[in-house]
DNA sequence: TGAAAAATACCCCCGGAAGGGGGATTTCCG
DNA sequence: CGGAAATCCCCCTTCCGGGGGTATTTTTCA
């Protein structure tokens, strides 16, 4: 016998939380304990809610639906957190990631979609809408055309792992002179003076 | 009226290459173009080719499907490159993504979900199995138990920025001194002593 | 309320890292 | 062939990085 989930929403549009409370307990298994309009009045109930999948907004009075992540999960530290929100700004979605959300949904998909993200926070997945799907892998591309070599950007990543020139040197096997001249051309190409303003042009132009 | 989309298909495997090819064919609108066994045997006739979509195996013979990536993409740039792969091996799906892939498929999904990452990369998606998704969100989530406090943590990510100590002190208003106290202890705290150490410690535990 | 943790600031010392100026050679590829 | 990449060497000056202390104030939380 399958275990009841338990689910609570934090949303603060009254008539969207409604519809969602009803896609959901229309699902058999599936029972919202509680709604909430902000994470400030979920607050002090979420321990004794005790649920395994929270939908959080991000747009909420108050504490918002980012910065109440962490906050949840110090209280219900085994609740999944799914996302919902019409934005998809990337600042958001990755902060919101890092802060430890499991999954991520734009308010535009499908109340299929809804059921099937929270069976898949629960078996562990990661469920995202295209959409943020497209914008989390475009952040692993790195650009393509660079101005710097195989070496020089070997280089650049070293000095990104704040590794010194001599530490590059012994671990590329080559001359502590070598690594100078390499980094010179390096801070040429890229118009800088330092190694944390060249660390901005690489990271911002994503050549590493 | 819509336009054919043009697929290649590089997989070593005859048995699945040939499932592949049927099961796209059956779709109205898809064409496959080429089947190849390699990328070495693909990459002469990729650009006469001139597919929309490539559905690209990573354990392959001669070059394998990670290094192929920016290969194909410099051969035919518009071409979607959509990964497919037994194993679920961390390192290789982020080389994969960093190197240009589209979407990343286990070989143990539907049909209709290969159909349907198709139609996903056209349109611009990051078409990802489940098990995928979890492990790039995983990927974003730090540490939630990290032993340095805020102003701690605020300065090693200055520093794995390349930032100087009194570059640090200037921007966040305080003194140099203070700086060099906030590192000593952060030093301490980890167990190094210099910059490139505890940047290693830091990124192996997701610190920042 | 009261102790612990965090954040702030200051002193001393030393080695060598960082950045900039030159010049030079070899290797490889289109 | 010419140019880019990768390698190595010399000079120079500045000031950064790491380690040894101590001390005050603010915040946090039990």
């Amino acid at each position: 016998m399958q275990k009841t989930i338990r689910i609570v929403i934090i949303e603060d549009d009254q008539i969207l939380q409604h519809a969602y409370k009803q896609l959901i307990e229309d699902e058999c298994g599936f029972q919202v304990v509680s709604c909430y309009s902000s994470f400030d009045a979920a607050e002090k109930k979420l321990v004794t809610d005790d649920p395994g999948i929270i939908l959080l907004d991000i747009e909420l009075p108050g504490t918002n639906g980012v910065q109440a992540i962490p906050l949840i999960k110090k209280l219900v530290p085994k609740a999944m957190v799914i996302m919902l929100t019409v934005y998809e700004i990337e600042e958001q979605i990755f902060a919101a990631l890092a802060n430890g959300a499991s999954g991520y949904l734009t308010k535009d998909v499908s109340s299929a979609k809804i059921i099937e993200a929270i069976y898949d926070a629960r078996a562990g997945g990661g469920p995202m809408s295209k959409k943020i799907a497209s914008i989390v892998i475009k952040s692993f591309q790195k650009n393509t055309d660079s101005p710097l070599s195989k070496r020089e950007t070997e280089i650049i990543k070293m000095i990104s792992e704040g590794k010194k020139r001599n530490e590059i040197a012994d671990e590329l096997f080559i001359e502590l002179e070598t690594v100078k001249t390499h980094i010179k051309n390096i801070y040429s190409k890229l118009n800088v003076n330092s190694r944390s303003d060249a660390l901005k042009v690489v990271k911002k132009n994503r050549l590493i």
